[in-house]
DNA sequence: TCTAACAAAGCAATCGGTTGCATAAAAATT
DNA sequence: AATTTTTATGCAACCGATTGCTTTGTTAGA
């Protein structure tokens, strides 16, 4: 347990001041560059690693991001995560990770730890059942940046970085009435949630606008869990015109629900057709294999991080940009493919 | 932006000395207790909260676990971090998680930054092909506590938290020589890794104890990829005497092969049984339901998170204790379910 | 030769809690 | 009443890096 080596030891070894040692290791432009060689070797020689703490107090930062999701056991979240670690690293930033397994009470309880941590910035997917940002208020009034990602909500100053759900929705239910469908079912989660009520949206701009009625009994909301899924298809079973057409706005849900529809002799796309929704390795395990809506969860990751750490560096006022907008892909699978296509108008 | 507060403003305001403000905040035995209530409610009142940097500075140490784990994105992973970060916020500790993404070379660069971010204590779960713990040598030397969970590697004063691999690996194939298998085959991972190498070992021995030869051509080092798995099921169909049974070391790999070995015409349990390893929510997903290993995660979680706040705070030496085995289950469904028992000896 | 301009480095205060030691006041003991 | 003990608080140094301002030394220009 020996002592840290600190630039006071440097610089008593070297003969200079530790503010010389200091502003060298800053590679400020005050310091001769042969001085600045000199004390980066010797500090490498000597162990040295700067104290983030004494580092922090002075400058009224910590060099650290905070980021809160709603979980973290989905492919998606950790390719999001992999890609904020990536730049977060490369750009000398730390992160504190925390879940708030979809409910307000743990956001609410996170954020607070996060804000006594003093992150410089903060990376938010919202949790289910969120319907204000006030708990993040006091980030706001200390200027705090924040931005939110895939789970987001309007906010002033907060740059919002999403995919098109409205769209994805719209191509998905499109592509699904382009294969002969013309009962769609839709089952989705909480439509406080943007992602799952702009899905929704599309979802009916697409009936609507291919001449399809929009019928409320076709639209489930639930929780999106195995349970959700098994129930879907055992409501399927008892209706009496069942739908031939199902669009699933997350893709372990509706895997689930398929195993159950297969039990109950459905064929699958042939009786009805599926599309899931996040492309999730699960969807390329379940036969037929699940189309579903791929988007770049490494590439979201690193924008959100990109953005925040060049606005802490001044290099871009997020509150000017407002929204970006990340592309997403229709992965067509075995699942909603009706060869060759059915025209039965 | 305004200015934060500090105890020095409350001892202003108070009439009293910083350090009387500092102790009683501490909830220090020599601080009247009318003077604590009296502290604790002006420091509420002006929104005080301390800042841990200067905290940090002095007391030399962070109340910061880092947590290294190969990757965030499997169910069992995210109740694991559930669990320690329960355990971490009840007692004040902040996680830092980080994913190696099962590869050393990550996981060295994990290792650094943690050490850079001095981090109190250490949680880790080492990555596919990490030989040795060199890259933690600095924390040894600096008598930085760490604790190995579920993917572990000996070592002098580091405690170990995990299931006995080798009797869960025995237990998975008993149950498949009591369901009338003869043939079985075992796909598992790097077994460089304690958790496959241990299953492995149980594997053989429970042919051995059943006096059933061990067939090396029946035992498949892969990475437990969704690929692998495929290609497994196509291997098998092309063996001229295929196994009947089979026991893959993770879910979602033995998914994947079920899959394809359905879609090649073979029955299961019939034609082949199956048992997977974590219980995954995939296991339950695919039809038939999957026999699988069930342990505990949070749980797991909890008691690693624990055991090291407890160290830390001097409640319990962890170079003493040196293994924590946790209790594991073996859960029975369709996938290997053959009713009634086949005694065809 | 003398001064202006610049480069390089040092001084010392600062960030906000923490803590060993000293002190003062009150309570207990003789 | 005098002394010891206990309780409650204050003083001031300290943790290690940063940074505004000053100083010293050097080179260029007059």
């Amino acid at each position: 347990m020996e002592k840290d080596v600190t630039i006071y030891d440097i610089a008593r070894l070297l003969q200079l001041s530790p503010a010389t040692v200091s502003r060298a290791l800053n590679d400020h432009p005050a310091i001769n560059s042969n001085t600045k060689h000199m004390i980066a070797s010797k500090a490498k020689e000597m162990g040295y690693r700067s104290n983030m703490f004494a580092s922090n107090l002075r400058r009224q930062r910590t060099s650290t991001i905070g980021v809160i999701v709603p979980r973290l056991d989905s492919y998606f979240m950790s390719t999001v995560l992999a890609g904020m670690e990536k730049v977060a690293n490369d750009a000398n930033y730390n992160l504190i990770i925390s879940q708030s397994l979809e409910s307000v009470r743990k956001e609410i309880a996170n954020a607070k730890t996060m804000f006594d941590s003093r992150v410089d910035g903060l990376l938010v997917s919202l949790a289910a059942d969120t319907e204000n940002l006030d708990h993040f208020n006091t980030f706001f009034q200390k200027g705090i940046p924040m931005i939110l990602f895939d789970r987001i909500m309007p906010q002033k100053n907060c740059t919002n970085i999403v995919i098109d759900n409205v769209k994805a929705g719209y191509d998905a239910t499109s592509h699904l009435i382009e294969q002969g469908c013309r009962r769609i079912m839709h089952m989705t989660g909480n439509i406080k949630r943007n992602v799952y009520e702009d899905r929704l949206k599309g979802y009916k701009l697409a009936l609507t606008d291919h001449g399809l009625a929009v019928d409320d009994a076709l639209v489930q909301l639930t929780n999106l869990t195995r349970q959700d899924g098994l129930q879907l298809a055992d409501h399927i079973k008892h209706m009496a015109s069942p739908p031939d057409g199902l669009f699933v706005a997350n893709d372990f849900c509706a895997v689930s629900c398929m195993g159950a529809l297969k039990a109950n002799g459905l064929s699958i796309p042939g009786d009805i057709a599926v599309v899931g929704f996040n492309n999730d390795p699960v969807s390329q395990v379940i036969e037929p294999n699940l189309t579903t809506v791929h988007y770049p969860g490494q590439e979201m990751g690193e924008i959100a991080a990109q953005s925040l750490i060049n606005h802490l560096n001044g290099l871009l006022r997020i509150n000017t940009t407002n929204t970006i907008l990340l592309n997403y892909e229709l992965v067509v699978r075995a699942s909603s493919l009706r060869t060759p296509p059915a025209e039965s108008c």
